[in-house]
This record gives C-alpha cells, structure tokens and sequence, in this order.
DNA sequence: GGAAATCTATTGCATATGCATACAAATGCA
DNA sequence: TGCATTTGTATGCATATGCAATAGATTTCC
C-alpha cells in the first residue's frame, strides 16, 4: 500500500471531521459549561470568588464540618483536586481545617467567619448568576440540564 | 450591631447553603461535563490524546486549513487558550502553522500528516466514547443536550 | 499620508482538574 | 498479634482555561 501524502491523510481526515463536527456531546456540554462559568464568574468576580470556589463553599457550608473526603463527594469532585482548591481558600483565610478528633488520617474544614460573611454577600449575586443562566437555558432547559446532571451524579458508586 | 461569632456566621451560611445546594446550573453542568470528559479521556487515552485537543483536532481538519481566529470561534474557545493548546499540538507534531500570506498578523494551522493519521486512528475511540455518553444521557438526554448547547453556542456575535 | 482604532496571536498570572504516587493511619483477616 | 489492604490527603506532572496586557499588522478615518 503505497504511502498517504500529508494532503491525502488530510483530506481523508477532513471527510472523518466533517462527519462528526458538531456532534460530539463532549464538545457541547463543555462548550456549555464555559458560557455558564462566564455568567457565574463575572458575577462573583467584585468579590474575588471563582464559581469553583463558591461550590466548594456551598458544600462546605451545607455540611456544617465535614472531611475533605466527604465534601469531595458532595460535589463528585476528585478528593486531588479539591486539596488544591481549599488550599487556596484556606490561603484567602476562607475556610479552616483541623484535624479529625476521630481520624488521624482526615481533616475536618469549615467556613471560618470570614468565609461566611463573604459567603452571604455572595449569594445575592449567585442568584443573579443562576437566573441569567436559567434565562438563557430556558426554564425547561434548566430542568432538563438538572435532570441529565442528575442521571450522572447518581451513577457514583457502583 | 454586635459582632457575630464565628458559630452565628457558619449557622448563616449553612441556611443559605441548604437552601441553594443541589440548584445551582453551574455546578450541574460542570459535574456532568467532568463525567463526560472522563469518558472520552478514558477512551482516547491510549493514544495520548486529550479530549480538548481531539476537539481542536476536528475543527482543524473540519476547516482544512484556517486561521487560528477562525478555529477559536468554531470551537468557542478563547484564542489565549486555544493558542497554548495548538502549542502542544505542534509539539507533539500533530499540526503545522504557517504564516497567512494574506495577513502578516494571522497564522494558519493545518494537520500534519502524522496528525492526520492519528485523527483516523481517534475516531473509532471517540465513536465509543460518544456511544457511552449517548447511552449514558439517553437518546432524548444526548439530544436536549445537543440543542441547550446550540443555543448557547448560537448566542455568540451581538 | 498618517494617527487612531481594530484585529491576531502570544504571554504573564492564576485557577482548575485528573491520574499516578507517596504516606500515614485505620481496618480486616489469618 | 502482625501483615495486607483500604482509606484520607497531599504532591508531582501535565493540560485546560480565562483575563489582562503586549507586540505587530491592518484598516479606518480624518
């Protein structure tokens, strides 16, 4: 078989793209993800919170105190990750971790007062966010999207 | 008007917390759009290629040979990023740029043969990953995320 | 014709993420 | 009890992204 030239594997590679261009479902719900980070990131950005961030508090707020790992799982987040991220709101003086009494290994992370009071003043300006945001989707995108997320949060654990 | 403690604080945030956990689009999207991610990565990941650069790669090919610009805005993606991730594209060798002889500012970019190659060797791997996510979504999932998406995608340009 | 505005691409800075690894602590099982 | 396994975090490495600022080229508009 006699060897492709670059514009022959090119052109071979053009008729693959042009066949699945606009189809790939990855393409699209990170293309999705990106405009919806936009909105929630320009919301936030008076106050120096990222949208990450802000989830991460969420969860931590909601929990009260928990491990790292469980707040990893609240947000199907890899525990890797979420390391990095509170390390930088433990910088910002966000959060606070101590170890857990019961667990040498764990450590337990809370909001610290700081992060709370940021934390109110930046729930208006989610609401903002979020309501752009279902503006844009339409209300049964919104519920749809939330449904699809669903599907894919729940299948954790096997 | 006293000073709270940091307990009153964190009691606050958590009736805040509760209230919007689990609503917000943004955290929705992103989970789901990890997931997927994890599923073409995982499919793709053989042949070193990353899911981003597999987008790249089909809106490359999909153009033929264009300017950086214009892949940019098929793909929705900041030129700063997409800029960095040609970047390691090129290292890898799987695209060229050339200078656009009618504009001394734009660079065009184009499949090497190598990458061309490679591209058709992706394709079975994305068709399973993206039969994965179909399956994962559903038919009407994959679908609605498709639109949600183009309406996202479509509201580009003022 | 030339200054000003615009466009194209890149780079600095900062986060965000995942996988593989490393480590310490806790648990289970022989 | 003692070792193997599991679990909870953190780090190394690499990519992904966005915004702001920059450099250079082009176009626009006096």
């Amino acid at each position: 078989m006699a060897r492709r030239s670059a514009e022959e594997s090119r052109a071979a590679a053009q008729r693959l793209a042009l066949e699945s261009a606009g189809a790939c479902l990855l393409f699209r719900v990170r293309a999705l993800s990106r405009t919806l980070t936009g909105i929630y990131d320009e919301a936030l950005r008076p106050l120096a919170l990222k949208p990450t961030q802000m989830n991460v508090m969420t969860a931590v707020a909601a929990r009260g105190e928990g491990r790292l790992s469980e707040v990893a799982d609240m947000i199907a987040l890899e525990p890797s990750s979420l390391s990095r991220i509170v390390d930088v709101m433990r910088r910002n003086g966000w959060v606070e971790t101590v170890p857990d009494p019961e667990d040498e290994r764990a450590r337990l992370v809370r909001l610290t007062a700081s992060g709370a009071a940021l934390y109110a003043e930046a729930m208006p300006r989610w609401r903002k966010a979020q309501a752009r945001a279902r503006e844009l989707l339409g209300e049964e995108g919104a519920q749809e999207l939330t449904a699809l997320a669903n599907a894919s949060l729940s299948r954790r654990a096997p």
